[in-house]
DNA sequence: CTCTAATTGAAAATTATCTTCAATACAGTC
DNA sequence: GACTGTATTGAAGATAATTTTCAATTAGAG
């Protein structure tokens, strides 16, 4: 997805953050991203376009990212947490257990159980958070 | 809850575990748990029943009683992961962000998101994992 | 009460992440 | 294209979170 890429510069830019060499050298990365990646995962690929890339860079991104909502942090069970691209607004993701590709969806159809948990709790419910775990076809 | 004590103990007994002080003095600070807590936290609050325990001995505890499924690891959005008692076998969490309260339910009726999603993309779902975040009655 | 394997905790090692700060490079402006 | 002020960078070191190691201790079976 070379395209994918310069939305994202596209985006940041925008939002009038600049678009330095390190920066683009992580939109690289995280734009092929079919497969979730944790930051030492990036940062090794993202050197092999810009060497001189320091980690922390990574981290930074990474955090902009997140909060612009280009990004998704995904939670596993051992090790630090991963990141992959997200293309639609609001979504979820389906990880591959296996090899960590991660397929996005957004109909979570949730509303009906929000409700009735509101009324049954009374909680307010402010954001939700879903992730399917299992096997790709190609792993399976 | 002092009954939900013993009802831990029981299970880690029943599957030769042994009983030793410091796993109690965890137990017993779970069991009273309506507020995910960190390790250092369930640390703290544990030390004032056996103060020689020891921070190691929280995280191999933990890591049992996740491992036979009676509590569960509870994602934030910052600093480390937490835990809360799970007395439901698969269930999820509603987490107050404010206090961290946990409310428990398990009826997610998702079962016809995963249908669909198995047809369209070809993943063999195996698990999955939903958590609600919102304010509850007591801090809204 | 004895014995042994499971468990513990202190200490040190790793891993994950963040802060600091002087040097640098982007994105205008001329 | 050179000039400039500000955002950004990366090295280094600091902190936070978690795991490993290992000798000493203890639960619990017999
Ligand atoms: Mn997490
Ligand atoms: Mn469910
Ligand atoms: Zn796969
Ligand atoms: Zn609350």
């Amino acid at each position: 997805m070379a395209l994918d890429k310069q939305i994202l510069e596209q985006e940041l830019r925008t939002r009038g953050y600049k678009l330095t060499r390190p920066r683009q050298a992580v939109l690289a990365v995280l734009a092929l991203g079919e497969e979730h990646m944790n930051p030492a995962e990036i940062y090794e690929r993202a050197r092999a376009i810009y060497p001189k890339l320091g980690l922390v860079t990574v981290y930074r991104t990474l955090e902009v990212l997140v909060e612009i909502g280009l990004i998704q942090r995904v939670h596993l069970d051992e090790g630090c947490h991963s990141y992959v691209r997200s293309r639609q607004g609001h979504s979820h993701q389906l990880v591959c257990k296996e090899c960590g590709r991660v397929e996005e969806f957004s109909d979570c159809e949730l509303e009906e159980v929000f409700k009735q948990l509101t009324k049954k709790t009374g909680y307010a419910i402010e954001s939700h958070w879903l992730e399917l775990l299992g096997r790709c076809p190609t792993c399976r």
